[in-house]
DNA sequence: GTCTATAGGGGGATAGAC
DNA sequence: GTCTATCCCCCTATAGAC
């Protein structure tokens, strides 16, 4: 419920409802509403973040000298999460409520979203600023907002494609189109040239 | 104020309070606080949609023959939002309601978001399927979803990334640094034998 | 541990005087 | 057109019986 209608429009008294649980319970089991929404979430992202930690550990392992490449390292971060909107309605739920998450402003949403975020952006990081020496810090840290994004945004609404595709983008296709999409993106060459270029065009 | 708290995170009262007016003119006014949403959107989204067409129209206009590149055509399509964010702070709030607006999910929001953005939607994937021969419809239109989400992020959470970065990425390189990536994103190549390895080693 | 009952404060919308 | 006063509902949170 707080994946569909956000956290503001989801009332304590609609979801006992649905739990047929009373009041009273929500609060001695859990204090409060933002202390429910904290459980909620960490619930599953705890050991989905393990298993993004997991499968970059793996990688590096496996690899080759000079790292794992660009598209390995993005696979770890964004398969976990994208993975979870074409399995069961539950996960599908949790996937919408995990994009969401990136851009609730409530000071004690993004303290939550950055303790259990940061760590894991400054690990895939590193990573990816190992494959991609060629790529500075700030450009780096740019594309992974991009990347973040496009891929919260798949979250939240790639059902709404699906519906305006008319059928034609299936879920299922969203982690190997993501990884195709982001990994070209990170690889891109920016000729100060080029850049300077389109911003001379716009003024 | 919308843009910051969201629709349900933002009563009529603190409007009211915030623009010293009381509480029945806002209904005499717009009618309703849906309304008002609705009013506040679209004062700014027309100019900025029409801005984008123009933008469009104009680089295929003095294209020559093969028609406008992506680059071009995303610039078209990016600029007029993304810029707002670091312009004047008004500018700045609008963006942030625009990149909400991609995932608010009240039915007439919805109804809202696309009667706005349907038509130019689909103007924009007549003109990159014509500037990428090569890419399947089905994957267009994925990318174009992944676009969008990068680009609403962008609006949305942009400051963030200010300070995450510790002042290394400032918000008015994100429309040359948007481009860059997501024009490789588009442009990317997809041997169907890439992404069933990728597919294969997830299972 | 679990529940009913209620406190105590918003919320959006409106009637009716001016 | 504008404002005050108010309706009526829903909200989170808690007290206190069991």
């Amino acid at each position: 419920m707080f994946a569909d209608q956000g956290f503001a429009g989801t009332s304590l008294r609609s979801i006992i409802g649905a739990a047929n649980v009373n009041l009273a319970a929500v609060h001695y089991h859990f204090k409060s509403k933002e202390a429910l929404l904290e459980a909620v979430v960490l619930r599953r992202l705890g050991p989905l973040n393990q298993q993004r930690l997991d499968l970059l550990n793996e990688c590096e392992r496996r690899a080759e000298k000079g790292g794992p490449t660009v598209e390995e390292i993005l696979n770890a971060f964004v398969t976990p999460a994208v993975t979870l909107i074409h399995h069961t309605a539950e996960g599908c739920l949790f996937g919408k409520l995990l994009g969401r998450l990136h851009w609730e402003t409530r000071p004690s949403f993004a303290i939550l979203a950055r303790k259990h975020f940061n760590p894991l952006f400054q690990r895939f990081q590193a990573a990816l600023s190992k494959a991609l020496p060629g790529v500075p810090a700030e450009q780096l840290l740019w594309r992974m907002h991009f990347a973040i994004g496009a891929m919260a945004h798949t979250l939240t609404s790639s059902d709404t494609l699906e519906v305006v595709s008319q059928g034609l983008c299936r879920s299922s296709d969203a982690v190997p189109e993501l990884i195709d999409f982001l990994s070209a993106g990170f690889r891109a060459s920016s000729p100060v040239q080029r850049r300077r270029k389109l911003s001379e065009r716009r003024s």
